[in-house]
DNA sequence: TTGTAGGCGTTATCAA
DNA sequence: TTGATAACGCCTACAA
């Protein structure tokens, strides 16, 4: 018990005990057990993550986000990737809860009813990270992707472009998508424009993908002025092969990005696309899920990061 | 005890019994604790891994990899970045031997004394990645750094170069980069060439780096034919960059990179370089590493994962 | 096949 | 300020 005090709260012990505790766990070689001292305690110090995909580089920036804050405060970070299934995420959180996570973080925002009920049982604070949804389980760090890809609709049209495709990543399973598309839909009713099933597409993700997207847009009757390529790396692979193709962008058609992916803005012409806040929702996600964890705040929260137009010559 | 074994061994115990346990388990919710389960068996299924930045797409590739292996055999995965730091990889493996992890994986194959000290203590199997080091702790997987920048320069001379540029990460603090860099100069002794220090560069990572380094070698004095970037995202910058300029590549300057990102074969011209594999290294890095904690390996184990050097129009 | 006893390494609690 | 005792929830070992 002396050395439990010692190594936590060496104040509440004499400076030669201490002296002497140090000395010897040193020499030993001593790691105390945080396993044992959480189920003693039942407190831990690890935090649950599911991302949809560790090596998609938008999520990793979240995760480095949640890392570092948890670092700082001497908390451990559990991560699984959930492919994009809800059977997958389920698995994941029920795996966390038997480690005895003291929090969740979830990419996703659709989940199964088992792994809702598990979590409830469970009684720890969780955060969503992937849009702003408006049914969280408890807590949302995001930014709303029906806005987001509203706002560029309308960056698009207050240019002047009136025939805009739209291509998006798989909208089954996933609300991140169908909020972006709903976006776009937003704009173009409010803008009075007809919504052209020729001008929308769904795509795999993926460089490649974005290459036949150009091209079946380009092809499809819709005959598009504008292309908003609304996921990852689709916008950079349309670009490119404009640059090979010799096309100008915007006079062929101009084309608008959804991610700050640093590449973008080193293309020819540098691509116009969304500042969205990758990093911050990691850092406010761990931030506000530590101030549950530690008690420093009760009850639901949603924090809206917000996103920026980048304006580049590519529209 | 009857509930444990109806849930972890359940052909030994009665069919019956079977039954009103799982019936229990679903009415209630139960979840088993896996900290009790760990302290008490002293078996833990947690693999810790520390990799220099989470954010970098190339570990990230690794870090997918050992999540899908580790994931089919019901391990789970704690993460920690070191930021480049031996220091900061102390503390990290120093929490992850606190929450008693059944092995570490570590992507940096330098570290403080004291690290190794308390990896050596804990008794856990460790499995190295960054390069195919000569001193491993315990096991390696990966491939040589050397050998690839070696066969990658050869390349380019066999190719009719001569004056080759060479661009380099921060070599302080990290043995890839050393060894790559060890690499280039061995391939130019063998062939007879000097070793022209106007022609060898040391960058910070990142597209802007990129671009920077080929001005300075180009303008430098040194009069390159080709530059090999063996770091990251620097070549990618560099291509872009000739675009911009409209400079042809390869009669300006060949460019050759060091890793296979996608995106390198979409630029134009599609940019030599190696391939590297970064998800193979994090599948059997969790292999090696499960085998030893189930028992069915023992010792050092040197696994050398090879690369293969994708010639493309750049060179 | 089922059950009992004891212990894993901490921390909460209470006593000295 | 220090120490004794009893959990925490599971698993090992052994007994019925």
């Amino acid at each position: 018990m002396t050395v439990s005090r010692a190594l936590k709260t060496p104040e509440r012990v004499s400076p030669e005990v201490r002296a002497r505790v140090e000395e010897a766990v040193r020499a030993v070689g001593y790691v105390p057990n945080r396993l044992a001292g959480s189920l003693s305690s039942s407190r831990s110090s690890v935090i649950g993550l599911v991302v949809p995909s560790i090596e998609n580089s938008l999520f990793a920036s979240t995760i480095q986000g949640i890392s570092d804050v948890l670092r700082r405060h001497g908390h451990e970070l559990m991560i699984a990737s959930s492919g994009y299934g809800a059977a997958a995420e389920e698995a994941a959180i029920r795996a966390f809860l038997g480690q005895r996570v003291a929090g969740l973080i979830l990419h996703d925002t659709t989940h199964t009813p088992e792994a809702v009920a598990m979590i409830r049982r469970a009684g720890i604070p969780v955060v969503e990270n992937g849009t702003l949804t408006r049914q969280p389980l408890d807590m949302v760090v995001s930014y709303s992707n029906h806005d987001a890809a509203k706002a560029m609709t309308q960056h698009l049209l207050r240019l002047g472009y009136r025939r805009i495709g739209f291509v998006t990543l798989p909208l089954a399973a996933n609300e991140r998508s169908r909020d972006r598309r709903r976006g776009y839909e937003a704009a173009l009713e409010e803008a009075g424009l007809p919504y052209d099933p020729r001008l929308v597409l769904e795509v795999p993700p993926g460089l490649a993908a974005g290459v036949e997207a150009l091209y079946r847009l380009l092809e499809g009757g819709g005959e598009p002025d504008a292309i908003f390529f609304a996921g990852d790396v689709l916008a950079i692979g349309a670009a490119l092969e404009c640059t090979r193709r010799g096309w100008k962008v915007p006079e062929k058609v101009a084309i608008a990005a959804f991610d700050n992916i640093d590449l973008l803005g080193h293309l020819v012409p540098p691509v116009t696309t969304l500042r969205l806040p990758r990093q911050e929702i990691g850092r406010r996600s761990a931030e506000v899920l530590l101030d549950r964890i530690q008690g420093r705040a009760t009850g639901p929260l949603a924090i809206d990061l917000r996103f920026e137009i980048i304006h580049r010559a590519s529209t």
